[in-house]
DNA sequence: ACCTGAACACCGTTCAAGT
DNA sequence: ACCTGAACACCGTTCAAGT
């Protein structure tokens, strides 16, 4: 699970370009749990969620259809590995002692925010099977920090909770939201033509803003200014 | 399992049941778009989202397959017309003039959540496509009601999508975590085996909490105590 | 305007079998 | 232990054609 990028493709590797003929391609690696999972999101990068077959899967990899159902339980498994890799988080040591409790919150869960982004499709795919280490990682780290801030323990899970389902709800709207020009001047075609029903959100302009990070990050604030100890 | 047919097909039994004056909404006969979306949402329900194919819907509509195309563009459309459908709302007369505005949010807010958890399907479902006339409805009202309040115009568009991502993120989540007690047993196993990495949530046994509906209530209180004006 | 069947180019997964 | 092709029971949608 460490080597996110690693070479697991033979065709084009930088290095040895010029002097490579036909030989090395047929070292492909094994088939492994960490090699499908890495080239299932590369295929989700590049084709979208529906873009994921089966079949298209094994022959990036090289391999049979069926050789996969011997690493992984069916589709729905390779979706929730998928998802938990994206995620990945190591526990920065230096978390525990920080004294801007705040900053350190804000920081995880904008990051959690731009992985997640990075992989638009992750977002939709986030149900309870898909949590894993990296996953919970993130929350214990929530949770530790919050606890150190002085939110009180009969608070906690619902201070996370909240958290947890502004971030999901912020990224998923934003990835569906923002996925095509197409779908932006619909909506805005829409909106206009229905404008007298819609006066308020109309004059905001409320569906053309176009500043997700910072209206992400404000939100954020409203949210941690409600459950702060005070 | 359960093959349940509501009796809806048959070409020629609408003039010959002489018996039946009672004309509801719900015509059989011809095929339109209101009757496909309909339909559509039986199908959801029963089936969940895999469930939904254009073929199954066609058979329950006692139609051929392609006869839907002549009035829906493909099977997205279909998925974003049974979405706006479960949103239904009508603009109350009496929340233009209620000084509980933050009753009349909350109000809103847990109407909204409540009937997309009856069609579990419907949260991962909505993207801008699918914005129709009543989620619109919704996002008009919580604009003029926030702005009565005495949120600043400056922050109406941040307050507002910070509500939305809250209710979709909290929604979402809810209707991918529970829907079965597998998830459930398989999550409290891993999370047993795997304590000893996650002592925090752990002990305040964050993913076996069931109280959803005084999570939901608990983390909007939040969110609105961090935007109410001061 | 509305509906249709046949056909195309795909799917995920079971199975029995190969190394 | 790991991999495989053939086969099954499906998909969404195009097309040419019917009323």
């Amino acid at each position: 699970m460490v080597a996110k990028r690693s070479g697991a493709r033979s065709k084009g590797d930088q290095q040895s370009v010029s002097l490579q003929p036909v030989q090395q391609a047929s070292s492909e690696p094994p088939l492994s749990r960490e090699r499908i999972v890495a080239t299932a999101v590369e295929l989700l990068d590049a084709q979208g969620i529906d873009g994921l077959t089966m079949r298209r899967l094994a022959d990036r990899l090289g391999s049979g259809v069926m050789s996969l159902y011997w690493h992984v339980d069916n589709k729905e498994d390779v979706f929730d590995l998928a998802v938990d890799s994206v995620l990945e988080h190591r526990g920065s040591p230096e978390t525990g002692e920080s004294p801007d409790w705040r900053g350190d919150v804000v920081h995880m869960l904008e990051d959690w925010r731009a992985r997640m982004l990075r992989h638009p499709w992750s977002a939709s795919l986030l149900r309870r099977r898909a949590l894993g280490r990296n996953i919970l990682g993130r929350l214990e780290m929530l949770s530790k920090t919050l606890s150190r801030a002085g939110v009180a323990d009969a608070d906690l899970n619902a201070a996370i909770w909240s958290l947890w389902n502004y971030v999901m709800g912020a990224t998923l709207t934003r990835a569906s939201f923002d996925l095509s020009e197409e779908d932006r001047a619909a909506a805005q075609q829409r909106l206009t033509h229905l404008s007298e029903h819609y006066p308020t959100i109309e004059r905001s302009r409320l569906l053309l803003d176009n500043d997700w990070d910072g209206a992400f990050r404000r939100g954020l604030d409203f949210l941690l200014d409600g459950l702060s100890p005070r």
